[in-house]
DNA sequence: TTGGAATGTCAACAACACTGACGTATTGTC
DNA sequence: GACAATACGTCAGTGTTGTTGACATTCCAA
């Protein structure tokens, strides 16, 4: 029924049927699962979860970001992340700097230790994305990277632009 | 130095570069968020989870389907499960028949409560994959759909598909 | 200089996942 | 009919990750 008010608008607009709309989200949902898989896997081998990988991801990212701006990234309570970051810095695999110019703030870096368990994460997160990307191509990779990024909220996005200008 | 590798093999495959995966990623994640942030919004509201959206969204999709299957497609464990279904069921939002054939199975079904729950879910969900569908236009979905297909788990997959045979 | 804003930390709690073990009812097999 | 296997539910315990509340430190501006 409303497929059908999308379908008499033309042809063009079938890829906007409620079916259509409902797999997108079925594929979203399966998809999210192989691409945390891995690294799920390699993180709890050593005691860590998801928001271990998040920080360590970001930190390697944005080397000498403050606190705040993880908040900010993450979209977490600062509580939050900081039992993570203390995990994390206690084993010795972030290191936390006050700050020069403003001694509140906290200049989060990843030790040669931190870079070790960001590299084995990211080769086996990148592994599977690399194999997805390779299966199907350059065209649909265009396309999956587009509809990804209208999909994140503004503020978001905000972010995303910013990290994207190292490009 | 590893994205050289990629680039030395021909201008084909620079979308593979692990720049370009890095992004991929990133933008992985921060569109998940986006994807969930909405019905979030109205399950808090409602003192339910994440994991009670799904429930109700794979037994609106497979109505009569049992716990077992259930199982298998959200990929937790069965205490997992029973405690969302056991609220949904108290909440009059899932109805459980013993099985006729099987009397061990339980199906299970939305109420009609159920169905406006899951109807105001989808609403939220759908209108947001709806505009960025829009906006990216059809063969962006379509390359969109290609990559996360190839990005789940076999065993994924093959629950995916047997959803997708209603298409 | 003093009060408010910003930054980060500690403590307690809730949601939701996990493992392990056990109980019950039903089914299928020898 | 005995017995193993299957399907489901439940109790107990644990861990990660999110939350709110309270608090210490630092900076800045009136």
């Amino acid at each position: 029924m409303r497929d059908n008010r999308n379908e008499m608008r033309g042809p063009d607009l079938l890829f906007l049927t409620d079916e259509q709309l409902r797999k997108g989200i079925e594929a979203m949902f399966f998809a999210y699962r192989g691409f945390t898989a891995d690294p799920d896997r390699v993180l709890s081998e050593k005691g860590y979860g998801r928001a271990h990988h998040r920080a360590v991801h970001f930190i390697h990212r944005s080397p000498g970001t403050t606190v705040n701006n993880l908040l900010g990234i993450l979209g977490v309570t600062k509580q939050s992340l900081n039992r993570v970051l203390r995990s994390l810095i206690d084993d010795g695999l972030v290191e936390s700097k006050v700050g020069t110019q403003d001694k509140r703030e906290r200049h989060l870096y990843l030790t040669p230790a931190g870079h070790a368990l960001e590299t084995e994460l990211s080769e086996v997160q990148t592994a599977r994305v690399r194999s997805a990307y390779r299966a199907a191509g350059p065209e649909a990779v265009q396309g999956f990277r587009t509809v990804l990024e209208a999909m994140m909220d503004t503020e978001m996005r905000r972010y995303f632009d910013k990290l994207k200008e190292t490009e």
